[in-house]
DNA sequence: CCAAAAGTGTTCTATGTACACCCATGC
DNA sequence: GCATGGGTGTACATAGAACACTTTTGG
């Protein structure tokens, strides 16, 4: 009764480097690219098969969420394909280890991809605003930095995945009270006064009440 | 490469009866019910196989989007299974067809649901969530009335969903301000005052700017 | 002593919330 | 004329947005 389907998974992995955020890709045919993939094992769960399209994180630990499932017949060029969608965060500072095939991966800015196939470059736009979504009403920026930060940290990376300048009094204010990061103690020094180190305090409460349509 | 793996749709329809929000259920084995379900049928979109788990909903649009794929290895009692679930949404008036398969369909209270086969309560309490959440912050709720209502059954149906009272004044000014509805100019008679008729603007913005965790 | 980044409060505006009475109709 | 649901405005509290200067360090 229930029937069989050609299945993938794919995961779109974001990182903040520099100025500018990043999508891991993944080599295809030619010159084209593709988001990192995995084949459902059998016994396995969907996230451990999304983590499995990826080069092998190490210690770090990235987030992981599902985004879509698409499934279009017309979408993949090798006839009808289901490609279950995940999508990531990794640690500026993390760094991946062996890829999955020996095949080649990279990164790329988000405002400077590569010629992608299929649907690709709609389900990277895709994850994107769903990033940008999330960014503004849950905590999971913590998730593109170290364990440790400045605030100054915290706020360029919101300001990177939001194309968007923030003012810091606001920012500090509003993010101290929300009490999601606490002081390490630690200081940081660089050019310029020393900064405080903060870091996410991972049971706080993450979501901030939406401003409804209704009262 | 890329491999074959069983996989179905299921379709979690609710509408609104009476003071109750319902949920459509298909008769399973024994006592037990479960969401209405479809193959991935060659050369169709998604949409279309969850449309076609449920009995023909005739000229009666319905609302319709994506909600979670499940697939973890030990969900269905059959052995590796993929579902992608879609979320439903049917006008108070409509009236459904001949169902499937000439299976049997039931609606029931979401408050009394009876034994649900494998993880089907887990995922109808999670469209549940889903439902009472873009309820608040989109303008989903003028798919579960009639194409004309009143301002009093807009808020109860709002008020039956989210499960909790509403002050009316607010509730009229907010929406009307929102410019998501407008008079028809018709009115319905029934004991009381008339009540001036709505419908809902479909070209309106349907979405609300979210209270950002960050300025 | 100067460059560079960290850190810090207040005022004003907009939005949300609480709340009670008159109106139009059918019976 | 009365029961029933429809319709309306205001005052107060809270949250958001705009804004500029002082502090601490390294070179």
């Amino acid at each position: 009764m229930t029937h069989f389907v050609r299945c993938n998974i794919l995961t779109a992995l974001f990182r903040i480097q520099g100025r500018s955020l990043q999508v891991l890709l993944r080599a295809a045919v030619g010159r084209s690219w593709q988001l990192p993939f995995a084949n459902l094992e059998e016994g396995r769960s969907l996230e451990a098969c999304a983590l499995s399209a990826l080069p092998d994180p190490g210690e770090c630990a990235l987030y992981l969420e599902q985004l879509y499932t698409y499934g279009d017949p017309d979408r993949s060029s090798q006839g009808q394909l289901i490609s279950i969608v995940y999508f990531a965060l990794l640690a500026a500072d993390a760094l991946l280890g062996e890829p999955p095939d020996r095949a080649r991966f990279a990164w790329f800015a988000i405002e400077d991809l590569p010629p992608l196939i299929d649907d690709h470059a709609d389900i990277v736009s895709y994850a994107l605003r769903r990033l940008r979504y999330k960014l503004e009403y849950t905590a999971v920026g913590f998730e593109l930095l170290p364990e440790m930060f400045t605030l100054s940290e915290l706020q360029r990376t919101y300001e990177i995945v939001l194309g968007e300048q923030l003012d810091k009094r606001n920012f500090r204010r509003r993010i101290l009270e929300a009490g999601i990061i606490e002081p390490t103690g630690q200081m940081r020094s660089g050019t310029g006064r020393p900064a405080r180190l903060y870091r996410y305090r991972p049971d706080a409460i993450a979501e901030v009440k939406t401003r409804r349509l209704f009262p």
